[in-house]
DNA sequence: TATGATGAAATGTGATAGCATTTTTATCTT
DNA sequence: AAGATAAAAATGCTATCACATTTCATCATA
């Protein structure tokens, strides 16, 4: 175990990857599954030094999270993960439900049994770590659960879409987790298998919308009342 | 006049303003008025010398827009403006609609007659940019249109996403523009206003679809007939 | 105690240079 | 003439440094 203490998850790093590539799927990886809380400051030579990079690919990565709306460049130049409200949870629900619909509904014709299967096993991993009490693993896999279906379109755009939303979503996913149990969640996903299977396009949307609003949406809506969110 | 000779459009550059912003929102402007044509190459090097900036800046403003899918980084690492698929097409298209859709109606409860004379002034403008048979005016007042009407929900979150889409289909409005006259638009727009005048959903998304899909679509399918998209 | 000034530390920004890889061009071989 | 090979040029990547600005801590003053 060579690997510094820090509280940034850690990715795995191929060969042909670059080193601000790395930064950024790592960075990424951590904003969406909340390592950050809402308006966490952040700093370029700090990053470096916690990621163990120099700076110029940190600055790189950085930039591109800004532009996904992953991280805020306030005006004085400083960077902090944005700061949640509920006028803009509120936003970026309603966001999220539209473009899963949209994303779910151009999929489904390609959708196949091997699909179905693949979704099943990460859908049994994603109760394995509920078990585990596990919130980064059930973050992750939750994500991925959903990627499967929406990437099936070959010509589908609205991927980038859909994860830059999870991101900004992301540094508010612990304090999700605290307040709701996310049972409501997994059954959903049962629901979503079973429209899959019949290549119901109205039963998909109702328990996707569901999964969403009932899961996502109720919990949030928790715990921004009791949570400040700084301005 | 000391501007060197480009394909790229100026923009005013304020003082607050930092290379890396302005290269940004020059390159930006640039693919989304369709300077650059669907796979054109790009390199670090000749950006920087083009735009006469160092080339760091030119990295973290080409890496953002790599990140809002407007710049694709090849697995040679070379830069390329995406190709233009009919698959990829529509698939933009329809997410267009979609985005704009959701983002006029959780705009519509802010309009207040001011906005819709600011809109109104704009699709002056429009016209005259029409009858002056100006591509980039065209172009860009026809965003500005769109966007003043999706910024006024305060705390809005879709246009970042509306933009990405808008980049994408930058490079293909050069196309878009040459085979459509668009005479169709133009009076969609006067639709949309006379159903924001009224305050009508129904009216505004009916005009909205008719706009996005009988002017771009119609246009764009008929523009991808003849011309090659190399992969 | 509160407030403002001052110096030090921290931070973001941008230019540059060296390196590795890729692409292109030139040359040679068959 | 065509293909392979090697040299050369172009390109992307990242570390580093100097500079300007911002932030913070300290201290003096009212």
């Amino acid at each position: 175990m060579d690997q510094k203490e820090t509280s940034i998850p850690h990715v795995t790093r191929t060969d042909e990857m670059t080193t601000q590539e790395y930064a950024y799927l790592r960075l990424r990886s951590a904003i969406m599954v909340g390592a950050f809380p809402p308006g966490h400051k952040l700093t370029i030579r700090g990053l470096a030094l916690e990621l163990d990079l120099s700076q110029t690919p940190i600055r790189e990565a950085v930039r591109r999270l800004s532009s996904e709306s992953a991280i805020e460049v306030l005006g004085n130049r400083r960077l902090r993960v944005p700061v949640m409200t509920p006028g803009r949870f509120e936003e970026l629900v309603q966001l999220r439900t539209v473009l899963e619909l949209h994303a779910a509904a151009r999929s489904l014709p390609y959708v196949s049994d091997i699909v179905i299967d693949r979704m099943v096993a990460i859908d049994m991993e994603l109760d394995a770590a509920v078990v585990k009490n596990d919130p980064v693993g059930m973050t992750r896999l939750n994500h991925a659960f959903h990627r499967v279906l929406y990437c099936l379109n070959p010509d589908q755009a609205v991927m980038p879409l859909v994860e830059s939303i999870w991101l900004q979503l992301g540094p508010f996913q612990r304090q999700v987790m605290a307040t709701y149990q996310h049972h409501y969640s997994i059954d959903r996903h049962k629901e979503i298998l079973g429209a899959l299977r019949q290549r119901d396009l109205t039963a998909l949307s109702e328990s996707l919308v569901a999964d969403i609003q009932e899961g996502l949406a109720l919990a949030g809506k928790e715990a921004l009342r009791d949570t400040c969110f700084r301005t």
